[in-house]
DNA sequence: TTAGGGTTAG
């Protein structure tokens, strides 16, 4: 931009502005985002409501979303009215954070301020609402997006779906799936999978196959998820034979292979088994079958192994860590910081966290 | 030429 100023004589204008405005939100840094939009009022570039969106959506995005609204507040009162989109991004971002008061404040003040929400707005309301468990309100929106001439799309509905689920709320469920059919709004793998996720937790295995049958009969395949649900309620019914079917037939018979999550689930069931060595094993396999293991994955073992004092495994392990640049979380070092200190190996423990291989039997 | 992407498994 400065070499478009200066040697060429160009002035930038808004777009040059925002594009470089949301290249520094977006991966460097938000300050300098913010300088520029000062620097445009100084050099009198008028900034539009898309400036507005990516700085608010870029304080989102860094966490700062108290500072968004407090901008956009700022900004409301001077030229910059926000549109839909600003709307959107904030209440995602009150919604991600469990702020559902929040978001239904903004929504209710978008209203009031004129500025006339577009279905994604509610889509996104709708979705926060179903999260936060709070279905009554949710239904609520929903029918006031019926009533302004908007159509829930499948996304939609499968938040619907799954917030009934969660809630016990199994007839309602249907309810909406038997709404969706109507609305001609096939119900997919997601809305099927969410049923089967319910009858799992409730150890309802007859009605969760059922609800397979039916998704396959309805042209659907049963997804890692499927899977994923159904293998957790078996290792968690301690039907570990009939989990271990279903990980099986994944690569066989469904062509879906076995997933870092879908491994994690058998890991830490063998683990709370004391199956070591099964567990071992699985994270051989891993290696094997080209699925990368992730912190989680190592947790699961490191706490297997701390039960039962497999020092020498976990050395092993800690340095597979290191060796695959995967990063340990806070959950990996409050196994680990507990154990080590506890065996006198706190030493190793300080060569893993600096990157170094903890195993080369040290003296 | 610039802005928002929401639904599923551990």
């Amino acid at each position: 931009m400065d070499r478009m100023r200066s040697m060429k004589g160009l002035a930038p204008n808004v777009f040059t502005y925002n594009c470089l405005i949301d290249g520094f939100c977006n991966c460097v840094d938000i300050e300098i985002g913010k300088e520029l939009f000062d620097q445009m009022n100084e050099v009198g570039v008028s900034p539009n409501v898309i400036t507005l969106n990516i700085l608010v959506d870029g304080m989102c995005r860094h966490g700062r979303i108290n500072g968004a609204l407090n901008f956009f507040s700022g900004m409301q009162g001077n030229r910059l009215k926000g549109n839909a989109v600003t709307y959107t991004t904030l209440i995602t971002a009150y919604c991600d954070i469990d702020h559902i008061v929040k978001a239904v404040d903004l929504f209710d003040q978008m209203l009031a301020s004129g500025c006339s929400p577009d279905a994604s707005v509610y889509h996104r309301l709708i979705s926060g609402l179903c999260k936060a468990g709070r279905m009554d309100a949710a239904s609520n929106v929903l029918s006031k997006l019926k009533k302004v001439g908007f159509r829930p799309d499948i996304v939609c509905y499968n938040s619907l779906v799954r917030g009934f689920c969660k809630k016990n709320m199994v007839d309602k469920a249907y309810d909406i799936i038997k709404e969706m059919e109507e609305a001609g709004v096939k119900p997919n793998s997601v809305s099927y999978n969410s049923l089967i996720a319910y009858f799992c937790q409730n150890g309802n295995f007859g009605l969760a196959r059922e609800a397979m049958e039916w998704m396959i009969n309805e042209g659907h395949v049963p997804t890692i998820a499927t899977y994923g649900d159904l293998i957790h309620a078996y290792c968690s019914n301690e039907n570990i034979k009939e989990a271990m079917k279903l990980f099986n037939d994944m690569s066989s018979t469904s062509k879906i292979p076995p997933n870092t999550i879908t491994y994690n689930i058998r890991i830490e069931s063998l683990c709370n088994n004391n199956d070591i060595n099964g567990a071992l094993f699985l994270v051989d396999d891993m290696k094997a079958k080209g699925v990368k293991p992730y912190s989680d994955t190592y947790n699961a073992m490191f706490k297997g192994l701390k039960e039962n004092n497999l020092l020498e495994d976990a050395f092993r392990l800690m340095d597979a860590m290191i060796e695959h640049a995967c990063k340990p979380d806070y959950i990996t070092m409050e196994i680990l910081t507990g154990w080590l200190s506890t065996v006198g190996e706190s030493g190793k423990l300080t060569s893993f966290i600096q990157g170094y291989k903890v195993s080369p039997l040290s003296e």
